[in-house]
DNA sequence: TCCAAAAGGTTCATTTACCAATTATTGATT
DNA sequence: AATCAATAATTGGTAAATGAACCTTTTGGA
């Protein structure tokens, strides 16, 4: 549907602010949609997140400003966030010998289990979700990385 | 720049996990640009989000489960999101005469004022932000619609 | 008419986002 | 070697997101 129509608005002025729209309101439906698929499992959308990243890096540690850097949002919380998942046994801390006022992280055998589990049904949610066809989606990735520059 | 350079990741197995990234990454770098832009008021970048609804609809009230429906996110933020403008003198807030279930939200002299004085800076930013032409910028409009179904 | 269910809003509790300030360590400069 | 700026991470405070519980009013049957 259009997006006037789905937040009931008059036309948009001009192109850029209706894809500025736009894209927050499809980045908010897919994130809502996607979280019900770790809601099961007590996760939330960026602790996937960060665990993913780990499972990027595995069996290397990773830091937390290098978290951070793959994150899409701020330091303060990357640091929360490996705290939450600590808790849940999903990940290790531990200083790093190198550089004593880095931590090393590095996700537990738990933490990948879990991963694992949750892959298919992330792929098939994405491919479900998102309708359009190959080429589209290309299309639509390589939209978005000129977008920014 | 390419998202699997920008988040440091490993080449996506598929386009659609892919775009989901993408989506996310965009959204988060647009808001948090966006977002300096009200700072100097005192305003987020969801407090902005209603004040818009509430002009769009001008000088006709507004419901709070309209705004919702109109906004990205849940009914209950909608109701302190409005609080918080009515503490600024943004808007206006009074028991709707045929359903007293319902509030009639409408935005004041001073919130109109605020929006007119940032509708420039929006749109400058936007355009100078976006980084595509009037063909793609209508190209992306026309995939994120046809991505949602 | 009366009562249960639904609808509109608000509030609570928990998690996260964000900014600023703080601690600890490292590296560089003199 | 002593000092000072920069870096890595954590913490505190405030705003916001989210799901659930709750209150009030309305609606729609029995």
């Amino acid at each position: 549907m259009k997006i006037e129509e789905e937040i009931k608005q008059n036309p948009f002025k001009d192109g850029y602010t209706k894809a500025f729209v736009n894209l927050l309101f499809t980045q908010s439906y897919l994130v809502t949609r996607q979280s019900k698929i770790f809601k099961p499992h007590d996760l939330s959308p960026e602790q996937y997140n960060v665990l993913r990243i780990l499972r990027g890096q595995f069996p290397n540690p990773t830091t937390v400003s290098s978290i951070q850097e793959r994150m899409l949002n701020k330091m303060s919380n990357a640091s929360r966030l490996v705290e939450k998942l600590k808790q849940k046994g999903m990940v290790k801390r531990s200083a790093c010998p190198k550089d004593r006022r880095q931590v090393d992280i590095v996700i537990t055998k738990k933490g990948l289990e879990l991963l694992e589990l949750l892959d298919a049904e992330v792929k098939n949610f994405n491919v479900d979700t998102i309708h359009l066809d190959e080429k589209e989606v290309d299309q639509l990735n390589t939209l978005l990385d000129k977008l920014r520059g």
